[in-house]
DNA sequence: CGACTTTGACCAGCGC
DNA sequence: GCGCTGGTCAAAGTCG
């Protein structure tokens, strides 16, 4: 079918690291004061009707990011639902994203037919199976699709992957990778694929929630939230002071 | 030596 | 029921 779930426009943007950094810098929690989920992941830069839910807040990865700008999601308080705040009302929704990246949202499960980007993929429904149904049940698990402008098909999100299969996919020049979060407990899988008709954009296609914080953004992170939280004391500090 | 990638085989769902 | 297709497994190979 031509119209595939998932096939959201594409932001024709060159630079998704742009993009990527425009989202990353307005999440910036209040440090030391509660943490506030919701608006935390909103990508305050973007212009707001045009911000995806799901975009908000899985802030796609850039590509091959310096370690330093490695900030390609917020910090998720470890279990953040990422599942809810990924549905849009609908149960499934697209949108474009002024960033650079498209985003689709959708569910697997009942057929989402989250098969990201392709044309052809009348066959995507048969995403929830279970890899020749060997092994687990199929559970309803958020899906979430993008498309980068990128010439690197690995994008580093911060999260570690490890590729567990490759496969042609019809009707496109290039194969379709397959990676799961090399995290223990972490069940997150993604796709990711050329589009044919632009070679230049990656879609790539996360399927479940991270259920352990980003090692790299943490690691990025803490010393700069050590820096705010001191400031905060000392400001707390003054104030009582006067 | 452990972690990761590659790659062929296997399996199950869907359409005809 | 059969063939096609996509998703996963798992052994072998590679890399640091």
């Amino acid at each position: 079918m031509e119209n595939s779930p998932l096939h959201g426009g594409i932001c024709q943007q060159p630079n998704t690291q742009l993009a990527t950094a425009s989202c990353l810098l307005a999440p910036l929690p209040p440090v030391v004061a509660e943490p506030q989920p919701e608006q935390q992941h909103a990508c305050t830069d973007a212009p707001p009707t045009s911000v995806a839910p799901g975009a908000a807040m899985s802030c796609p990865p850039p590509t091959s990011v310096a370690p330093g700008a490695a900030m390609s999601c917020p910090p998720p308080p470890a279990a953040v639902d990422w599942a809810s705040l990924l549905l849009p009302p609908s149960t499934s929704g697209a949108s474009e994203v002024d960033s650079g990246v498209s985003v689709v949202t959708t569910v697997a499960g009942s057929r989402a037919g989250a098969t990201a980007g392709e044309g052809d993929n009348s066959k995507a429904g048969k995403a929830g199976k279970q890899g020749g149904g060997r092994g687990k049940n199929k559970v309803s698990r958020p899906r979430f699709a993008f498309q980068t402008r990128s010439e690197n098909d690995i994008l580093d999100d911060g999260y570690r992957w490890r590729k567990y299969g490759q496969k042609a996919v019809k009707n496109t020049a290039f194969p379709r990778s397959y990676y799961r979060c090399t995290h223990h407990t972490c069940d997150v899988k993604k796709q990711v694929q050329r589009l044919a008709k632009d070679t230049s954009i990656v879609v790539t296609t996360y399927e479940g929630v991270h259920n352990h914080p980003c090692e790299k953004l943490m690691e990025a992170l803490s010393p700069i939230l050590k820096q705010l939280q001191l400031l905060s004391q000392l400001q707390s500090c003054t104030n009582q002071l006067l």
